[in-house]
DNA sequence: AATAACTGATGGTCTGACCTTTAGTTATTT
DNA sequence: AAATAACTAAAGGTCAGACCATCAGTTATT
């Protein structure tokens, strides 16, 4: 019996690691994020335009559009025909893209993403109490006041219903969890746009100022630093506030459920 | 005085819409977004070629192409050059990989993620308890004991480790939720792998036999439904396997103040 | 029976052309 | 002089056709 001409190593140190494998656009997509990471890039900043960077990267316009495209689907760039392509001026929304496709294959996450959002919600409000500068309070407080003042402007109020929830989780000094909260609640919020077409709006104003005594309530506990309460008064706001929603989607379900199971 | 020739219209009633504007690679990816969420096509399947494609469409190859690296971007997709594009057998992944990206820009980050792990562990283990099917619970007390026989082997550990976490994950019937923790814990580790380029790896057994005991304990508070005490739990587990993470940490933030603040 | 060479189709890239849209400039009108 | 209209250059968007590297599957060789 003789030996194998070629013999093949195989368990023999791992020192073999697939090699990289990186497209060029891939290659290129990571030059333009080191740039914007390491602040050569700024947002609003306009690139070259796209046959300047062929020329820089050397490369095809092919590939060249391939990575502003990947840059751009995640809301990192931003392309506008005959004038530029530029770095995207809000920074914080890349999550939000990403969950909108998300969503977009699947209907039914909605209701796993409301429960979510409780979630992160409350305990948004939990680390707020334990880390809200006074600058935070103050903020909050004004937003409160201008909920107060436009309670019969819903278009008004809805801005600064937002701006409150978002300024609390700006509290926390946590951009994670901002950004999960606010990819959230724009979500959600275009979602009840474009799923209730002619959204009823019954008893609106009463609704607006029952909404403000829980904003309030909410804004007392931050004050006090009182996490667990903060966390509570959360909670009960955003359930209270989605009774709504909740009922419109057990209709929905029950009418479907048909073509579901 | 003569009214002008051409009166622009303005005030009336804004039934003047922006038109859509939609290029041809977005309608595409419309498109195709709508047949896989009607099942025309399944994950695993195969595309016609991109040649195909743009007879199918009606486009050029350009536009297709585009069209096609969205949908990969997002994960939704996946090409392999000569042997076609298919649809992406990881259903669960856009939002990993979205954040990926927004960590990229910003590495400061990873303590806010830290951080928002933590709390979507706990969160995740109190629903759990609440909502594991008994299937759930058999699964979580599999990987449980994959643990135990691993031991000692680090890799191999790991595996079981990440497996328990998402199972648990699994049975909070949250797909967000299953996600959000996903990317949490698939880009914290990667990070780990990255920045410790040499993990020391310092009594590597006995922090397993520790952590082991610390796993089986949330599975018995998932096995009793006790919601609040899976989530302490959880949370003590998080805490505990993270402190090497932690003081890490606060060694690259003293000596990096300097620059930062 | 195992291995090597071949083959065709696929995704990746390049080129250069043309179109549509836009910001900014110039010319025209009032 | 100010407002408006027409023009223009440059940008992104699209197309067509070519070539390359890579891979699955097949065929030929050992």
């Amino acid at each position: 019996m003789t030996m194998r001409h070629h013999n093949t190593i195989n368990s023999a140190m791992e020192e073999m690691r697939p090699i990289a494998r990186t497209s060029l656009s891939d290659e290129i997509v990571s030059q333009i994020v080191d740039l914007i990471s390491r602040d050569v890039l700024k947002p609003g900043d306009r690139l070259p335009s796209e046959r300047e960077l062929c020329r820089q990267f050397g490369v095809g316009r092919s590939s060249l559009r391939e990575a502003l495209r990947s840059l751009t689907v995640m809301g990192i760039l931003d392309g506008r025909v005959g004038d530029g392509t530029f770095v995207s001026n809000d920074n914080e929304r890349y999550l939000e893209k990403a969950l909108r496709w998300s969503l977009l294959l699947d209907r039914k996450k909605i209701q796993d993403l409301i429960e979510t959002r409780l979630m992160l919600e409350s305990q948004t409000a939990f680390l707020a109490a334990q880390r809200a500068s006074s600058e935070n309070i103050d903020e909050i407080e004004l937003t409160l006041k201008g909920m107060e003042a436009s309670i019969q402007q819903p278009e008004k109020y809805l801005g600064f219903d937002v701006q409150f929830h978002l300024t609390v989780a700006q509290a926390t000094q946590n951009s994670i969890l901002y950004n999960l909260l606010n990819m959230t609640r724009n979500y959600l919020q275009t979602w009840i746009k474009g799923s209730l077409a002619e959204p009823p709006i019954p008893k609106a104003e009463r609704r607006a100022i029952l909404s403000v005594r829980e904003h309030q309530k909410i804004l007392l506990t931050l004050q006090k630093r009182d996490a667990e309460e903060a966390q509570q008064a959360m909670t009960q706001h955003i359930l209270s506030s989605s009774v709504a929603l909740q009922t419109h989607f057990e209709h929905r379900t029950s009418t479907t459920n048909s073509t579901l199971s």
